[in-house]
DNA sequence: TTGAAAGCGCTAACAT
DNA sequence: ATGTTAGCGCTTTCAA
């Protein structure tokens, strides 16, 4: 690990000028053919490589797009994940049998975000950008983003905690920043959302409509854009089916969790008809809790979820819920980056993509 | 979008040199609480965000580490994935219902990289490193991870064709380089790997010992360091048995797919008792083979896979298996790859991680 | 076609 | 505690 070679190596290696060394890899066309030659056989031996710190300073962009991801989704840092040790190189190490994997990780990864993020390094790859991936727990968040907008031409984000909103608004002013499932507002970003309202419309409507239920329970964590509209999605639904609209929602907070509204619901003499969940992953919890109960999912009550990640697919029965085009949304989010930052003095744009109802299991849908 | 701040206005506005910002960054206890007010104002007021490239350069290194994906795991760049046109900010949309969705996306996505991939991810941050993720189709795989090395300290690299090798041996003279399931050697670079063999091996055995099985074929793509260890291990487990040793595979080609196989195999008398896959995908691929021609699994031919991703719990019936440790791979590749920042002069390390025989349905195990 | 030279924005001695 | 100054490696006019 020597230090690294720069222009100034290769140019004296080669007895040329730092200026046709820079040409040579820039504009290999602008340089004599014989010269370029010479130019790279000296970068060969030199195990050349350009720096991009040092391209981005002179040149005035990085050629990187970054992606940052908040607390909310990363897990809890525990350290449990490293913990598997190595085992020795050459041995025959006893190989353990187990039947059927009893871990949950399908239920963290992918998330939707996940999703979206694959989306975000498909279309940046094939744009030819680096993309810069981000994240940090709440405390150190604004320090740690500004840390990559300083090294890229765009930023994506997604949903974040209040409080990050004005250092967001700072940097849009630097660079083009695009929210992911944020409430669009006039705040100098562009966003990217989805028609929350009207999936989460369709997806009541089908329980009333096509399975003939009067008594749903709407159930989520309401502290998200996406999470308002789906619940004014749920009610509207109702409103328009001419059934009782509730106020609000069973929520659930830190202090009341699914285990929690699952019990109080079993503690009254009817069950509702449908949990109607805000996420998959809610879905997904709820389920668990009612198997726990003994109560069968979508027997003795159906159950949806809002998303389409993979976990829902996983589980049984098979999760009922609404989609999210997520590799679409990674995909809009870079064209516009990209957009904006081609024209910068352009104003930030707000794109909405449709949903889709997916029918499975848990909605009383029978197997297809 | 102005012009961006640097320290220069920064420091104007504050009325203070230079020297002076940085030091307010860097090294905030280091300045007068007085001063550090003013200049904290003043960068904010300006909307600052310092340079990373600027500072990468002054200071010799960048704080991010990269992750290099070659084309075997990209998809066909078909331009289908952002065919989602938006709709209407305003407009309530019509949401189409589906039942069940019969997209196969979860078969491309998580693959066993992108599991690996998160591993990085959550260990480079709370590390403190940025990652910065990249990767290209074969044609300019050169240039392109080229272009990534000059912006990182560290480098990870998954499975490649050959015709890297040798761009990355130069690579590593510059920066630290861990290679992931490549074959270990003495290439100057650090590598992460896993029992291939003694999983497959036990794979086999329970095969040929819990289901009393001794026809077992095995199928897959060899052109890889993993597969043809994978191989390996199948061949000792037989021998081991007792049981006829092949000398090949049933290798799949571009010229033979898994549907070829399953033709060949349905044209002789008898089904073999087992097909041993090198790889989940290969597994998911040959049961839908499988499934199209009538032939029910496990009851008629087990099958098994390797991996652990989750389209092997998705599927039914759900895919036994080898797992890897995914995401501790991702955290062992940061850990060498800090270690090596830390101490270049040191030599490369390889390190080889446990694997697990997980029973699920298609080999012939009951649901749990 | 190539070279000389002036930055790009920041860090870290060193000086004050 | 703060200011001066010399780079860090590259790109890009402008000259030759």
């Amino acid at each position: 690990m020597a230090k690294a070679p720069t222009v100034y190596d290769v140019a004296e290696r080669a007895g040329v000028s730092i200026a046709t060394v820079s040409m040579t890899f820039r504009r290999p066309h602008k340089v004599k053919e014989e010269t370029r030659k010479i130019v790279e056989a000296a970068a060969e031996a030199l195990n050349y490589v350009p720096s991009a710190s040092a391209r981005g300073l002179a040149h005035g962009h990085t050629g990187a797009l970054g992606l940052y991801s908040f607390d909310i989704f990363l897990p809890e840092p525990d350290g449990s994940l490293g913990g598997v040790a190595p085992i020795s190189t050459r041995s025959r190490a006893k190989v353990p049998v187990v039947r059927d994997d009893g871990d949950d990780d399908y239920r963290r990864f992918p998330l939707y975000v996940h999703e979206v993020q694959r989306g975000v390094e498909l279309e940046c790859w094939q744009r030819g950008y680096a993309l810069l991936i981000g994240a940090a727990s709440r405390a150190d968040s604004a320090t740690r983003v500004t840390d990559i907008v300083g090294r890229v031409d765009g930023l994506a984000v997604f949903p974040h905690h209040s409080g990050l909103g004005d250092v967001l608004e700072r940097i849009s002013r630097r660079i083009p920043v695009v929210a992911v499932s944020q409430r669009p507002q006039d705040d100098g970003l562009s966003h990217v959302s989805i028609d929350n309202r009207g999936g989460m419309r369709a997806m009541t409507q089908h329980l009333v409509a096509d399975h003939g239920m009067r008594d749903l329970l709407f159930v989520g964590y309401m502290d998200t854009f996406d999470a308002q509209e789906r619940f004014a999605g749920f009610k509207a639904a109702l409103r328009a089916a001419g059934l009782r609209v509730p106020a609000k929602p069973a929520e659930l907070t830190v202090g009341n969790d699914v285990e929690t509204v699952v019990a109080d619901v079993l503690a009254r003499d009817t069950l509702p008809e449908a949990f109607v969940c805000v996420s998959d992953e809610v879905a997904i919890d709820l389920m668990k809790a009612l198997a726990e109960h003994q109560v069968r999912v979508p027997e003795q009550v159906a159950v949806t979820g809002f998303d389409g990640v993979v976990a829902g697919r996983v589980v049984r029965p098979a999760l009922t819920t609404v989609r999210q085009p997520m590799q679409a949304m990674g995909h809009v989010v870079v064209d516009i980056l990209v957009e904006r930052i081609a024209d910068p003095a352009g104003s930030p744009v707000t794109r909405r993509l449709p949903v889709q109802v997916v029918l499975r299991e848990s909605c009383g849908c029978s197997r297809p």
